[in-house]
DNA sequence: GTCATTTATTGACTCACGTTCATTTATTGG
DNA sequence: CCAATAAATGAACGTGAGTCAATAAATGAC
């Protein structure tokens, strides 16, 4: 039945309109102002069609976190297709997550958003939420592997599992990461100036510290 | 005047009363589900009477927030009043933090919100904003002055100056203890589960890794 | 082409919640 | 006891999320 397929990828593109709105408004405005009624101005439809295609606000702002969780994903899948050590991949991957948060901070702040909402409970349903828990995980994946390789390859000495390392790589640059965005987005965060350090000074040295942990040799 | 003062100490007495009311409600719901409404009543007060006391709804959670990071500085500050090595200290630190997030949750998501004010410009007056700012940069003092003593007593390498490993000890340890933060409270988050980890290991490794990369000797 | 049926769109409406303010109540000093 | 001042109240307002009955558009049978 070609006239359903062609309905369906109607649906799907009309979906993406609202997503494009969301998103922009997200990158001028931030989470706490973006309105649903705005984003149906932007997307040029009426605020009840917004909740035939997305279930509700979270749903919606999950919609962005799928893309910018897939987004991420895939830049970690092309480090991964080069052969450098495991240690160098690593590397590259902190780096890659660093110029995707100064990038795409909408993006970023979806994912923020996505954290804090598996506290209060379920947060109103989403079709959403499972596909951005299945990115995440995919995500914490691909830093395992490059870390296992790391390990397979010598690069990086095996005192602890794969699993392990890639949970501390992960959450220590998260932390990092954090400060980074503040810095870039928040007018009154001034720490970095403050202690007189670049942005890119602080990744170099967080990458130095870790490096000195994990590294095989030296 | 005596009665003036009385009626100051009343009136601090009552603020503290419905930020108590406050805690106690953000504990047992969130953040998300916190409202003026039910701190008044739970105060005993009406909603008007809150507006007497806090300029609006976030500066009452920033009412909170001073609390709390007041009350992780006093910990911090009793740490260094040790002279164990300054190394040891950083290490005390760290486990203080992560022993403060797990004892007081409702302190925690505060401080989350204060990080998350800093965007949307302003965020509507408060006049609890500058004090939290104040007590962050003491805290971050705090950590500067253990790393330095550290560097002093040759414990800790001087590689960076005191200030830089301050702000990576700062951030990576900020993202340990959300890893920890979410175990604790969300919950659908199985990561550690999943990758058959404590709590404890997390700290400890990342301790571990982290004494790698700072400590002067091994 | 016509028309019944299904699907999509709309915006007025409800509801919850933060915030305000005119009114009421309590307190103080004379 | 009485102004005058301070504090407390809850009805009322504004905003924004979410709903739904009414309307419009698309489809397929005839």
């Amino acid at each position: 039945m070609g006239i359903t397929e062609r309905r369906i990828r109607e649906k799907e593109r009309k979906r993406s309109t609202m997503l494009d709105a969301a998103e922009s408004i997200l990158l001028e405005k931030g989470l706490d102002h973006l309105s649903m009624e705005d984003v149906a101005g932007r997307a040029e439809v009426s605020k009840g069609s917004l909740y035939q295609y997305f279930q509700n606000k979270n749903d919606l702002v999950l919609g962005i976190c799928y893309r910018a969780t897939h987004l991420l994903n895939e830049s970690f899948k092309e480090v991964l297709e080069s052969n450098r050590s495991g240690l160098m991949l690593v590397r590259e991957l902190g780096e890659r997550y660093l110029n995707y948060v100064k990038d795409h901070p909408q993006y970023y702040s979806s994912m923020k958003f996505l954290d804090n909402l598996h506290s209060s409970g379920v947060g109103g349903e989403s079709d959403y939420l499972e596909l951005c828990t299945q990115n995440r995980q995919e995500g914490f994946r691909l830093m395992v592997e490059a870390i296992q390789r790391g390990i397979d390859d010598g690069s990086i000495k095996n005192d602890f599992p794969a699993e392990q390392l890639a949970l501390l790589f992960w959450s220590t640059s998260h932390g990092v990461v954090t400060i980074s965005y503040m810095h870039q987005n928040y007018e009154h965060f001034k720490l970095l100036e403050r202690i007189g350090m670049q942005e890119n000074e602080l990744f170099n040295a967080y990458m130095h510290i870790l490096g000195c942990g994990i590294a095989a040799n030296i």
